[in-house]
DNA sequence: TCCCAGGCTCTCT
DNA sequence: AGAGAGCATGGG
């Protein structure tokens, strides 16, 4: 990993295969918004602004000291330490694929954080993108951390004492026992990250599906999303469109392992390419 | 106005 | 096991 501390920003140099327009508007996350010349958001409570700088990806940060380790953390979430020139190389060898990663050739799958994404994912189910994001937004005003004028995602613990009437009345609908339920199960130690992590993807599933309002769909994108499970392949109505029409056979061999990570440019693809 | 959204639960076969 | 209705809300 090459980066440099320069003053008030972090530069990582010579970054490929990543687009901070195409990484931030996939649908894979919810509380990035644009700013300036990038995109501002939370990794791991630091407050970052990320943009390019002829070539170099630079990122400031309002709230932390910047550290070595922070500048690790960054590196990590934004998925940099992934070799994304080779696994592309290796999905391209199908045509189809190749097509769909020319599309948005720059989107990289963040690794994000496992509370946050189980929560957005459930509020994503029968929803529309815009309107998960102002439901998330809405969450983290309420119950968040305040740094600047932007609020954290808030953790379990300050989701804690929220009723199933206040997320009604935050218009979560039929959502709200869901989110209840989730932080609670989160809150008395049923639910732990460090758990989901040792266990292999499908045992890993099961656990999550306890969750009331967690099913197939929203397990595998917590996975995906949130715990590091790149085989994990969230099937929405576009991708299952998209494999009707483009992959009427399955996913190619070559995505095996990282089915996950092709899901995103399929998904991608599909939303502007394939008619409803 | 109407259809639909990064689905899930419940019920009925 | 598989199909189908119902769900809260609001974006387009």
């Amino acid at each position: 990993m090459q980066f440099t501390i320069d003053g008030d920003k972090i530069i990582y140099e010579n970054i490929q295969d990543f687009d901070l327009n195409e990484t931030f508007l996939c649908g894979q996350a919810f509380r990035f918004d644009r700013y300036e010349n990038g995109f501002k958001g939370f990794i791991g409570g630091a407050l970052c602004y990320l943009y390019f700088d002829v070539g170099n990806l630079c990122v400031r940060v309002y709230n932390f000291p910047l550290t070595d380790e922070l500048a690790k953390k960054v590196y990590h979430f934004l998925a940099l330490d992934m070799d994304y020139s080779a696994m592309k190389k290796r999905f391209e060898t199908d045509e189809t694929m190749k097509k769909a990663i020319g599309y948005a050739s720059g989107i990289r799958v963040l690794n994000q954080d496992f509370f946050e994404t189980l929560i957005t994912f459930i509020i994503s189910q029968n929803n529309n993108i815009p309107r998960i994001k102002k439901l998330a937004d809405t969450l983290s005003q309420k119950y968040g951390t305040r740094v600047g004028d932007s609020f954290t995602f808030p953790t379990a613990q300050q989701l804690s004492q929220v009723t199933q009437q206040d997320y009604a009345d935050m218009k979560f609908g039929f959502r709200a026992k869901y989110l209840y339920d989730a932080v609670q199960r989160v809150i008395n130690g049923e639910v732990q990250e460090s758990v989901i992590k040792q266990m292999q993807y499908d045992e890993a599933r099961q656990y999550l599906i306890k969750i009331k309002g967690v099913g197939p769909k929203v397990a595998d994108c917590v996975l995906l999303f949130g715990c590091e499970k790149y085989e994990s392949f969230p099937r929405d109505v576009w991708i299952n469109r998209a494999m009707a029409t483009m992959f009427p056979e399955g996913l190619p061999k070559a995505c095996q392992g990282y089915e996950g990570i092709a899901q995103q440019y399929i998904f991608h693809y599909a939303r502007f390419n394939i008619d409803k």
